[in-house]
This record gives C-alpha cells, structure tokens and sequence, in this order.
DNA sequence: AGTAACCTTGACGTTGGCGTAAGGTCGAAC
DNA sequence: GTTCGACCTTACGCCAACGTCAAGGTTACT
C-alpha cells in the first residue's frame, strides 16, 4: 500500500508551483499551509489541494500586494469555507453553521471590498498610461512634420 | 524675499502625504525623489510637484506592490517625460529627443502591459468572491428552510 | 538673548520574507 | 550494505523599507 495516493514530495510541489522547499515550510510554519502529512521517515506528503493553496497564495501575494499574515486571514476564510461544505450533512448545530458563515461572509465582502477598489484604481491606472502612449505617438508625429520642413525631399 | 514661492518643509509634506520624515529621506536617498532645495540654513524645500511625486509612488507601492528599486524606473521614465515636455521649444538635437521620447515610450508600454494584466486578473478575483458571496446568500436560505422544517411554527 | 518648534546628519534597530549552509536521516537502487 | 539524491531540522544571514534614538543646528517669535 502506498502511503497515499497520489501524494506529492516537497520538491515536487516546489517544481510545479515555483516556489522553493524553503518557503513551503516557511508557509507551514507560519499557519498558511496545514502540517501536511509525512511519511514514515518524516518526508511531507501534499495533496493536490496544498498545491491550489500555495498557488492562491501567490496570486493574493502578487496581485495584491499584502502581507503573509493578511493572506492568513483570508486563507483561514477558505478554510472555514472548506469545513462548511465538507460537513454540510449534519444537521446538529445549525446555528454554530450559521455563525460560521456569518463570518465567512463579512471576511468575503471585506476582501471583496478590497479587490474592487484596487481594480477600479487600477483601471485609472491603466487609462492614464494608455492616454500618455497616445500623447507619445502625437509627438512623434509632430517630430516627423519638423523634420520633414527642416529637411525637405533631400536624396 | 521668502526662500522660494509656496515651498514646503518636511513636516508638511509628511503630513499631507501621510508618510514620516524619515519615508521622504529616505525616498531621496534612494533616488525616488531629487534632491530638493533648501534654506539657507539647510531645511530642505519641497515643491507642490515632489507632493504628487510622493503621492504617486505611494499609488504605485500600493497598488502594483512593487519594490521601490522598480518604481524607481518608472518615476524615472516619468522624469523623462517632464524634460521632453519643458525643453520642447529648442530643435537642435531632434535625434536625441526622438530617441529618448523612443525610450519613454517602451517604458510606458512595459508599463502598461504589467498594469493591463493585473488589472485583468484583479477582475477575475474581484468575480470570483462575487461567485462566492452568492453562494453563501444560497446557503443561508437553505439553512433557513432546513430550520422550518425542523421547528415549524413554533412560538 | 532665550526658547519652543522644527530641522539636520548619523547610526543603529526592526520586521517580513525568505536564502543558505551544516549536519544528519530516508529511500531506492545496485 | 553502501551509495546517492531527496529530504529533515536548526540556526544564522540578508535585503528592503523604513523606525528610532542621539546630538546638535535653524527659525521664528518675543
């Protein structure tokens, strides 16, 4: 019996996220990755979904541009996420499920509101830039007319 | 005769900018900032235009979540840009104009793209927590409707 | 001329996010 | 049963982006 199907080594899960071994136990060490089962000898054992995870951390790291404890929080959000869909059977302690998503929920839209505001600034951005391409091609124009009075039909 | 017209010491420009003194030092340390000028007995003088300058590399940390040695290239370009735009009256040296306007203009476009495709995966995300409050409002319903059924009535 | 508020440079401290050995263990193959 | 690459923990190192004194000079006002 394999000790799991399917199981990736550390390196491996290094390769396909591009991230190094160093910082996928950093990442477990700091709360971001679940202690990943080992094998019998101690080597880490991730599934697919640790690999969905540190790539999601990576997203939230690049894109929004915030820190490792900030991404805990959301990260812990998917976690809860994760528990309540897992669990949904059980129909005791509805009002703890409530509570649960309550709070998933006010986490969702805080981030949400986050995301939204960064993307319209970062709309701005991007028309102002496309704005400033379009000032540079006119000069370019305006260039090209100089040069042509200065320099008229010569060859 | 004041020092100069409208000029700002430290301690105003950190206020305004909502960055320390020591941010600004810093900043011009690193080249972020040009050296600004200064009284007579060596207070530095900020103008309105090094308040924007801050502003936006604040923008541009906040949003893109870059390092400041990146920024430093863009705010570069943009310096470029300044210099294309006073000296436009001089037409000696045309070559060299075109040639930095040439140059501004590929900063702007690596710029740009890097902006463009952020802001496109900022969209997907800013859907994605969409999709996810959506369902949590589902679930909430039916957790609604499982305590109908289990306490119909009651009160 | 005193003084409070503001500023100067210099230098060391801090925090986050890992990098990088050092020394030992595990796993598979020969 | 040894070899060898992948992995383990421990721990110190490093860079960026500032924070935080310390010891003094400047300005403005009275």
């Amino acid at each position: 019996m394999a000790e799991k199907q399917g199981a990736l080594q550390i390196g491996e899960v290094a390769q396909r996220t591009g991230v190094t071994q160093r910082t996928l136990r950093f990442y477990e060490e700091k709360g971001l990755l679940r202690p990943p089962s080992r094998m019998d000898g101690g080597f880490r054992l991730y599934s697919e979904e640790d690999v969905k995870r540190v790539e999601h951390i990576r997203r939230l790291q690049d894109l929004l541009g915030i820190s490792l404890a900030e991404i805990k929080e959301m990260v812990d959000a998917d976690e809860v996420l994760r528990d309540l869909r897992s669990q949904y059977r059980p129909e005791s302690a509805i009002t703890e499920k409530r509570n649960q998503l309550e709070k998933a929920t006010a986490v969702t839209e805080a981030q949400f509101a986050i995301v939204k505001q960064k993307t319209e600034q970062m709309r701005e951005m991007e028309t102002q830039l496309e704005e400033r391409l379009r000032l540079f091609t006119r000069w370019k124009q305006e260039l090209d007319e100089l040069e042509k009075k200065a320099a008229p039909t010569r060859g």
